[in-house]
DNA sequence: GCCAACGTTGGC
DNA sequence: GCCAACGTTGGC
C-alpha cells in the first residue's frame, strides 16, 4: 500500500463534504494535469491511503485521511459540455481524464499546516514544499509515520521518531 | 521541438 | 485580490 496527498480547495470540496456524502465515498473527478492524471491512472491503485490537504484556505493544511475504494476510470465530467471540466478533446474512445473513488477514513484531530510543515527539517523534501502545484503527491512511508505521530499522537505506533522543530 | 504568450494555481 | 511560479498551447 502507497500513500499519497491529493489536495483540495475546501470551498469547492472539502473533507468534511467528502465525510458527508452518501457511503462517505466521493469520485475524485477534475484533475486536469497531466503528471497528476498519470499518477492516477497508472500508479494509484485500489487500497492506498491518501491524505487530504487543504488548499487556498485561510488556514492550508494536512486535514485528514481517505482510502481509494477504486481503480481509475474516465473522468465523466470530461465528456460533459455542461460542465467546467468538459474537455472538447477528450471521447469515449479516447479519454484524456481519469478518476479513483475516495473514501473518508478519518479527520485528524491537530491538522497540520502548511506553516508548520516547513518549519521541520525532516518535511524539506515533501513534494508538498518542493513541487506544491502538483495535486497528487508521493508520501513516503517514514513521511507518513511523522505525519500521524503529528496530527494524530494517539493513533500513532511510532512515538520513537525523532522529530524535533529547529 | 523551441519558446513566447497565455492561463492557472495558491500562498499571502 | 495580487502576483510569482509554473504548466500548457501553438506558431514557426
Amino acid at each position: 500500500m502507497r500513500t499519497w496527498l491529493f489536495k483540495t480547495e475546501p470551498r469547492h470540496f472539502s473533507l468534511d463534504d467528502l465525510r458527508d456524502a452518501p457511503d462517505q465515498i466521493t469520485g475524485w473527478d477534475g484533475v486536469r494535469n497531466y503528471q497528476a492524471r498519470n499518477r492516477l491512472r497508472d500508479e494509484i491503485q485500489e487500497g492506498d491511503r491518501v491524505l487530504i490537504y487543504h488548499s487556498r484556505g485561510k488556514r492550508p493544511a494536512i486535514v485528514g485521511e481517505a482510502l481509494v475504494v477504486s481503480r481509475a476510470y474516465p473522468d465523466p465530467t470530461q465528456f460533459n459540455p455542461d460542465h467546467e471540466g468538459f474537455d472538447a478533446r477528450s471521447s469515449a474512445n479516447q479519454p484524456r481524464w481519469y478518476q479513483i473513488d475516495v473514501r473518508y477514513v478519518r479527520s485528524y484531530t491537530r491538522p497540520l499546516t502548511l506553516n508548520e510543515v516547513r518549519q521541520y527539517p525532516e518535511f524539506a523534501d515533501l513534494e508538498l514544499v518542493i513541487r506544491p502545484r502538483l495535486s497528487v503527491q508521493n508520501i513516503t512511508d517514514r513521511q507518513y509515520q511523522q505525519i500521524l505521530a503529528l496530527c494524530e499522537p494517539d493513533l500513532s505506533v511510532s512515538g520513537s521518531l525523532d522529530l524535533a522543530l529547529p
